[in-house]
DNA sequence: CTGTGTGCAAACTCTTTGCATAAGT
DNA sequence: ACTTATGCAAAGAGTTTGCACACAG
């Protein structure tokens, strides 16, 4: 994927193409996610973004769709400790930053892994996630 | 860290060294968590254990002293897609298979990364998560 | 019309917390 | 003795689920 931004027409075909039903949930949802670059976004962000776009869309649906779009491969999902999952609108293979202080998410560009493991016989690599903690530099001269 | 297993007798000393105090509970569980060489454990499983060794620390108790170990670099933890919190025996830098169909979690020997990220102006690396999924392979001409 | 999606609330899992009691040094 | 840890139960966060109603094709 990693499409550019998509255009408000281009939803409903691209919901098709998948084989998803365009409800208006969806289309509106998919439209917040795919509509501005890529996103890194949790369920309850996007619920409340939805809501002050006064679409309406409750909380359990909003993970129905992100669950659907992860299992369809329209969205990629990980977990970063504190047990939260995030929805990343670029699914291909990067890492990510994590902010400690700000709990925001970056991609690392450029840094590409999934083809460096070998699975061990039997098994395929279904996904690789790297996240990268970072924390606020501590000068030695401070505290 | 990432010692070989340790003998009952060092315990005591290890916890001291780390300016925590010797409990039973945590004696306990630092002779489950050290005497069998690398482990990857759950909060709840490791409390199962300890029941079953007749050593009896609550869940929250299980939780605290896990959280402590992973404070003072004892253990490291991470966390699994699904939400769970993993504590790891070895504390190197160091990735992980995770096998989706038995949620067994193992080590990857040799893969190290840490060093390959540079992370932004006026932060440092914590730690880096790498979580390889792997999934069964589904052989091509089956299904 | 028929099947699928949605909304709500309740359930569920994992983890943390508050407070009285127990134990360590 | 004094301090810190433990146990219990309850609270908390995040996510999923069951069922009646609504909507898309």
């Amino acid at each position: 994927m990693n499409l550019a931004p998509i255009s408000n027409v281009q939803i409903r075909p691209l919901l098709e193409r998948y084989g998803l039903r365009a409800t208006r949930q969806r289309l509106g949802l998919a439209k917040l996610l795919f509509g501005k670059g890529d996103r890194h976004i949790t369920a309850d962000t996007l619920a409340a973004e939805a809501h002050g776009a006064r679409l309406f869309a409750s909380l359990a649906t909003v993970y129905n769709v992100l669950n659907l779009f992860a299992e369809v491969g329209l969205v990629r999902s990980f977990t970063v400790e504190g047990g939260k999952t995030v929805f990343d609108t670029n699914t291909t293979d990067h890492c990510h930053f994590y902010f400690e202080d700000s709990g925001e998410i970056q991609d690392i560009v450029g840094a590409k892994f999934a083809d460096q493991f070998v699975p061990p016989e039997g098994y395929e690599i279904a996904k690789v996630d790297v996240v990268v903690r970072l924390q606020r530099k501590r000068d030695a001269r401070a505290q």
